[in-house]
DNA sequence: CGTTAGCACTCTCGACCATAGAGTGCTAAC
DNA sequence: GTTAGCACTCTATGGTCGAGAGTGCTAACG
């Protein structure tokens, strides 16, 4: 008897209480629920029958499921969208919380990955659910600075400083045996080549080069190595996931028998999915949740990622964000997400100022 | 009726190769090994009766157990014990898949970074297990060079490589507005002063600088900043844990339940048992296992681990291992961590030349 | 004296069944 | 439109039973 409720998106505004009591309730206890819990523990002004007329009208409209003829209901992918919708832009972290979460960031050494896996920790603990964050990558970096340490005489440690922010550090087997002297030499010179390019600039410059004498030939293999460094970086997707809380998610009932527990952690060690959802929300600015079967994979259809990038998109983006079972808190989720990603766009700006 | 075996110590053959197979059966199938499949499936010359004796002695031996009266045999911890004491020297990895793992490291981009992956991404894939690398980490730490990248009028990215092979980079914020040629010079200056040096040795250096004038002021700011950061490095028991193969621990069928489950997962995201842990075979440059209860702590009561160091003592030394069900193949899982741990070994002494 | 066949005994596991309880959907009255 | 009442449905729980697996013991055997 679809009568008050036509389609998800207007309802009147009992029937949205009723359904917002009803993802409350289930969120909370993680049992179907049913009409006179509701109206005992909601004291909406109306009998349990009436509770449950609105609650078969929710049902029609797809808000709502049933296991079976005998249970209490259970909010559908569809109910919690709507919910999601309608607290959007209301959910907001109180000022409390803010405070304490950059006190925690303000304590910490500034490195970058101390944030990030702060950045991590803080989300999982606020949501009790795994939480997930990846550095800010541009999609084609600039070299900022190249320097070469001496190993042994054939060996010279890399180091490749980009203007993003990132470092990489990789191994040099040199041609000939070679000083530090002539290390720092061919570091400058190709520090002057190198710096500000990107990986299609520094090929081009490369070829310029003159790689004759002990130096040039140097400089030119050493060349090589930093191109590769740039390419492989520009390549991968995602640079690396800091992520926390797993044991929440392996601690939520629906996850109970280990099967849907594993594919979960099977998608997440397969970074090819992150990272194409990454891609999807990158730039957007915006918090973003991706409900249960709405995430595509089979996998992931009994989890929820609440999202959001930070970063500018001209520059480097990175992802926060939080995965747990379908049934999460998304005002708190959304809250501390959109609250998190504005922290690490300051840091971000701060660094590429 | 404990006549052919009295302790663990001495065991007649025979009693040894049923051991074996008890073990062997048990690994394959997971569940409780009775003494007519012993007979069948490892063509024992004797009876099932027979078998049924010599499975009682093991018992009382401490060997085996019982799940209830009518159920197979089970190995013990003990068990297992004597059983990978009377392997391990035998447990060394066919030449074939030594040249194949060889080769995958060949593969690799010359980054430390990516050989712990690797190592991890092997030891988990040949033995079905979970996989832990820490890098080589040394006691107190050497700084080998210093560098300074402006990043903007106030802000720096400060650069310090190790001679153990790790690089920190973290944020500096400057006292005054500096160009990148003053952090250049600031650098060459602390650089000057620092390199071979530990923590300690740097601390006395630093009290003897002149720091008068604004690069004195700034290689004072920096320099503490690089003591406090080496300090850091040198006061966190093992720098990362890289691991792999979390899923296979997941797929074991002992774990089907999530309790047990749980606690290893707990176990493993908690680092200070896993530090513990790496002291106490850190350096011996063996391998050792660890069964069960052996591990001390509760919650790691079902697992085992299969660990050792490489490096050296004096310099750095760091850690790989396989961590799975007590049910585990220990020759497989022993002879694939002697290797890796070897090849590690040579990785380093190469780094540290 | 070690080995073996035979057998009674024990315990688990799955199937089956009955019952209690929760919650719905419908009807009829307000 | 709301509500009380009630029949109905389905799950969850617990108990019983039989089959099957495996042991431990005893007595016979070489």
């Amino acid at each position: 008897m679809a009568r008050r409720v036509r389609t998800a998106g207007s309802l009147d505004p009992r029937s949205q209480s009723i359904l917002r009591a009803v993802i409350e309730e289930y969120v909370d206890t993680a049992t179907p629920v049913g009409s006179a819990a509701l109206v005992e523990r909601y004291g909406l002004g109306v009998s349990s029958a009436t509770v449950r007329n609105i609650l078969s009208d929710l049902e029609s409209a797809g808000l709502l499921t049933h296991p079976h003829t005998s249970a209490g209901r259970v909010p559908t992918d569809a109910g919690y969208r709507y919910f999601v919708e309608s607290i959007a832009d209301s959910a907001i972290l109180p000022p409390v919380e803010q405070l304490m979460i950059r006190h925690q960031f303000g304590q910490v050494q500034h490195a970058s990955e101390q944030w990030f896996r702060l950045a991590a920790t803080i989300l999982a603990a606020a949501n009790r659910t795994a939480a997930i964050v990846t550095p800010a990558k541009p999609r084609t970096a600039h070299v900022r600075r190249i320097d070469l340490v001496s190993i042994s005489e054939r060996l010279a440690s890399l180091i490749i400083v980009f203007r993003e922010g990132a470092v990489r550090q990789v191994l040099v087997t040199l041609p000939d045996a070679t000083e530090q002297q002539d290390l720092t030499r061919a570091a400058v010179i190709l520090d002057g080549i190198m710096a500000g390019r990107t990986a299609a600039d520094a090929d081009r410059a490369l070829a310029r080069i003159d790689s004759s004498g002990p130096i040039g030939s140097l400089v030119d293999v050493v060349g090589q190595r930093v191109l590769a460094a740039v390419r492989d970086y520009d390549a991968s997707p995602i640079e690396e996931v800091f992520s926390d809380g797993l044991l929440h998610v392996m601690d939520a009932p629906e996850f109970d028998r280990s099967e849907k527990l594993r594919r979960v952690f099977a998608a997440l060690e397969n970074r090819s999915y992150l990272g194409g959802l990454f891609d999807s929300i990158a730039g957007s600015g915006r918090v973003q949740a991706f409900i249960g079967a709405e995430n595509g994979p089979d996998e992931m259809r009994d989890v929820s990622l609440v999202l959001a990038s930070y970063g500018e998109p001209s520059r480097a983006v990175g992802v926060v964000g939080v995965l747990g079972p379908t049934r999460m808190a998304y005002r708190q989720a959304i809250g501390t997400v959109r609250f998190v990603s504005g922290l690490m766009n300051e840091l971000v700006a701060h660094i590429q100022a």
